[in-house]
DNA sequence: ATTTCATTTGCAACTTTGTTGCATTTATAA
DNA sequence: TTATAAATGCAACAAAGTTGCAAATGAAAT
């Protein structure tokens, strides 16, 4: 019996193994993003830091999770669409930030709207980020 | 004799000393943006480490300069249009990273445009970045 | 089921990055 | 010139991230 996350894992060549189930679960169950001491904590010091980084990695890699730019110095993962390939992310959506909640967001409905560069500017990869305040917060 | 930096500092109530002076100088003769790690180069380890940290600090509080969100965990700083006030920016402009030489640049004449968010969503700051390949390198 | 072998993990040791308290120095204004 | 509040440097620390390597484990073959 292959759980969802088993299935994910072996699309994608991962071995499956205690900790890549236990942190992709943490993905799949919850709908914001998370930072790296949240994962941590959230497993309950049940593996090595160092295997929580490389696990984050392999799934960057894979194209199971994907980061989003914050302004201070914090790396927030979430679950990438399906659709994302090894290596080349395309998840074009808007991600938002609550000041209240402090949760990071995936808004999926919601595409990045294109804009006009000087010339010269060669686009390859646009990410927009709004802060503000939540739906559960307001 | 009040040299262009002098009068910044002044314009926002900061004393004017050596470290003040240098660092801001780096940001108003350079067009990219800056890493704390670049500072540290650039003033040839003239200033602790603790200074620039507390110098990046209060020219942040003071809207001097603004943080440029990356998905790395890298903190990258810019000067601000002369219209910030403390505590509260303003640049809705967009952000370029540029994949060959790793500079980041404001693009000031490129306004970041507005998006429909989900009912329920109350935006208050927008960030846009696009990375790809600058002017220079292409 | 057992064996094999490449992969993954945990540990230790390390580097880098950022923070805090405090004594000394410096800038500003009286 | 002096007084005083602010800024700096230092030391000590905490947090975040990296690397090499031996031991453990997963997947596939027998
Ligand atoms: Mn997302
Ligand atoms: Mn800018
Ligand atoms: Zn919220
Ligand atoms: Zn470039």
């Amino acid at each position: 019996m292959s759980t969802p996350v088993d299935i994910i894992l072996k699309r994608n060549q991962l071995s499956i193994t205690d900790s890549r189930k236990k942190i992709l679960e943490l993905f799949v169950n919850n709908s914001g993003a998370l930072e790296h001491a949240d994962i941590e904590k959230k497993t309950g010091e049940k593996f090595d830091r160092v295997t929580v980084y490389r696990t984050l990695q392999s799934f960057l890699e894979k194209g199971i999770i994907h980061t989003i730019p914050t302004s201070d110095n914090s790396v927030r993962y979430a679950l990438c669409k399906d659709d994302c390939k090894e290596g080349h992310h395309h998840d074009n959506h808007v991600h938002f930030l609550c000041n209240e909640c402090h949760t990071t967001m995936c808004l999926e409905d919601v595409t990045i709207p294109e804009v006009k560069l000087p010339v010269g500017f060669q686009p390859a990869e646009y990410q927009m980020v709004v802060s503000g305040t939540c739906k559960e917060c307001r």
